[in-house]
DNA sequence: CTGCATCCGCCTCGATACTG
DNA sequence: CAGTATCGAGGCGGATGCAG
């Protein structure tokens, strides 16, 4: 991005990662390293050119680390930086505000296998969860998800929890709907669009403490 | 911004005020309305086709709303949406990140006259307000800014407040160095870089719910 | 097959000039 | 004051090439 000059730490933010595409670079390497070919798979439409420059711009200001690993498999991949990966919270306000006028998906394979991770802690609400220490699984159309809530943190990742409080299984329309609270975790569950095992009072609470504000009509 | 058709909070936040300038005419909106030619003179460099272009981009989106002002001075001004002022989390998010690698101005005249109304809420640490009900008022340079914490928010303003709990008077460095916490409030008025009136706890206070994370160094 | 560099056509950007 | 019209330069997306 060109230089603005203004003084101003929104101005220098985009000035590091305001280009097409840098963002959501950073968003595919939020969850580990990966590799040249899976950002590009991750990032459809991204000219190979395009990549190589922003990779090259993120790594000479300290966002992104090119590492190659050693043999056996010799591949090289990037990873964010401590100060890359504080670019999360960011992330997720941003992630907040543009859930509010996204929707639900029209159809299931809209999503990426890792969503939830994503989706998890931007949906979180530190307030709503102090004192709360439970583990929830989610099974949302066909992926696993478990969330750690404790200490007034989460923590998120793909795949099943043995000691979850509650598994809960539902489609990703269900999800959505709940975490807007335009339908109760009482209602999905009697009417059959979500099935729990577990504590009923914990699929209550992760609703408390995974949401977003109500949704927005318009945005074309 | 392009069509990305990824299904994806963030995607589509960026497809709404992720191109060249858009989050900067946000960012000159949040504190009040703003009329066409005040927005290029707070953004220098924006071409006055691209001001025209992202203001009709914001306005079919639910961002910005244009209004005419009746007569006498019949005028036409812009100004947010309640879903654009809900913007500031996600943009006081960046402002943090970036400020971590901005450093402190080179000379005052950098800073725009109300460049504290944007840092204080950006700075503000709400797990440190909790409890804490005071006022501020801190005259940095030539500017005169309040920020009046209570109930774990914060409000700033541009002036003067007959009922601050502490006056605080420095340049812009010094006040830099305090929210960096490279500097404490104690040294500061020793050193004489500082000088206050009032209560001096509140001014130590004041630095504990207003800071940054420790600067990082690089970012070229 | 991975990790890029190069080339090409388009579209957007920034700057200036001009109009109600 | 509040924009529209025009134009050159550069960024962008897409395809291709090529070395390790």
């Amino acid at each position: 991005m060109k230089r603005l000059d203004q003084y101003c730490p929104v101005v220098h933010a985009l000035e590091l990662v305001g280009e097409r595409w840098s963002l959501l670079i950073v968003r595919e390497l939020l969850h580990g390293p990966k590799r040249y070919t899976d950002l590009t798979n991750g990032l459809p439409g991204i000219g190979t050119n395009i990549l190589a420059a922003r990779l090259r711009d993120l790594e000479s200001c300290g966002i992104v680390e090119k590492k190659k690993l050693p043999p056996p498999t010799p591949a090289t991949v990037y990873e964010l930086t401590p100060y890359g990966k504080e670019l999360d919270e960011a992330m997720h306000a941003l992630a907040r505000w543009g859930a509010r006028t996204l929707g639900p998906p029209k159809s299931p394979d809209e999503l990426y296998p890792e969503w939830g991770v994503n989706a998890l802690p931007a949906l979180f609400d530190p307030e709503r969860a102090k004192g709360v220490k439970e583990t929830y699984e989610l099974k949302i159309d066909e992926n696993v998800f478990t969330a750690r809530v404790a200490r007034g943190r989460v923590e998120a990742e793909v795949g099943a929890a043995p000691d979850a409080d509650v598994v809960a299984e539902m489609d990703s329309p269900t999800f959505f709907a709940l975490v807007a609270h335009e339908l109760s975790p009482a209602e999905a569950v009697k009417s059959g669009r979500a099935r729990i095992e577990g504590a009923v009072d914990a699929f209550d609470r992760c609703f408390e403490i995974f949401h977003i504000a109500p949704r927005v009509a318009a945005a074309a």
